[in-house]
DNA sequence: ACCATTTCTTAATCTACCTTATAGGTGCGT
DNA sequence: ACGCACCTATAAGGTAGATTAAGAAATGGT
């Protein structure tokens, strides 16, 4: 078990004592996960939190249509869970699956919650984590009302580079809110031009 | 000056100490907003965080072909701000005006740090609300990317009642990403049926 | 090495939503 | 009472993107 990947990306923000680094070596539990495979699906309650070493996953939801949109994805060093389930303790409406065979690990709710009750420290290093998060959310909403489907792909062939020869049109497509017929057209358009 | 609100609002989440109170009531500036008036204008550095007392507030962008797009409104007992420039300290893509007359208390950026240093409980409060952030952030997203603009209306009016007889319809357009004559024509079609 | 499945593309038709324009309504200041 | 600014409604024509269908290319499992 080698939670080191993850006592680094905690070192980034905020410098661990040797205590700290100890406690996180304990609660979190490392997991091994398969291409196709669900860390979460609808109609369970979402009891981990998920911090993915290596590897790719989707996070997304199936509309009353059956379709299904993604949400989000995660590769190395990103975080993936259903916050709103993990808090709350209902049933989550999203689905998690590994888009390849990838390690995880895990922290389950309780010990999550040990961790801020011991060591305050990271109550700052998950506020950050949040806020974070909140303003990149806020920069897709803002995109999503604001921009056409070209200029959304593009942003998000810049912003990630990375995501981009790894996972599959179609599920990019999902993520920018169109059919991939659609995202088709639009490449071809742009390898044109 | 009167920070009781924002006191009783701290208190739901987390009881404050006597101290913390008056770390608070310390911290946290009564200011006055009229009607019409910015409280953050595009390329300022967002410096203080804003929680509403009384009124109404909407965040905004502009985009390359002039048109507005609302992120978010705030009324009673909601924080605004440009969280990414007040972390960053880069100039804001946001505006912030006040749809009606209002009072909020304001604290400057490096009074909140004072406050996260001095008292822990603080960062776990603001975790907290950015972990709700994030949720309903998410909820968004999903809804822009899998709805039609109908259904997100619909969906609007149930989720924020309150705002709904406050807010014109050309700014309610805006938040939901269509224009103010494709909301009435919705409008008159739910009106029907 | 093979078949099955998934992935990408192209094209025709269709729909949700935008644009532009016009007009009536409502509140507010003087 | 009047004018002015702002908000809402209606309608015609236009465009971004969806849907359906069908074939080609790539990928994966056994």
């Amino acid at each position: 078990m080698n939670a080191q990947p993850l006592i680094d990306y905690f070192n980034q923000f905020l410098p661990l004592s040797e205590d700290e680094e100890a406690l996180v070596r304990s609660v979190f539990t490392e997991r091994m996960i398969r291409r196709r495979q669900f860390i979460l699906q609808q109609g369970d309650v979402c009891n981990h939190n998920t911090f993915v070493v290596e590897g790719c996953f989707r996070m997304y939801t199936i509309d009353k249509k059956g379709k299904e949109h993604n949400l989000q994805f995660a590769i190395e060093n990103w975080w993936v869970g259903d916050i709103g389930s993990f808090h709350t303790e209902k049933p989550s409406k999203l689905y998690i699956e590994a888009l390849e065979n990838s390690i995880v690990l895990q922290c389950k709710k309780e010990d999550q919650l040990k961790l801020f009750v011991d060591h305050p420290k990271f109550n700052q290093i998950f506020r950050v984590l949040a806020e974070n998060a909140m303003v990149s959310l806020q920069d897709r909403i803002l995109q999503n009302i604001s921009s056409t489907a070209e200029e959304r792909y593009l942003d998000f062939t810049e912003r990630y580079p990375h995501f981009f020869n790894r996972i599959s049109n179609v599920q990019i497509a999902s993520y920018l809110g169109v059919t991939p017929e659609f995202l088709s057209t639009i490449r071809k358009k742009i390898v044109k031009s």
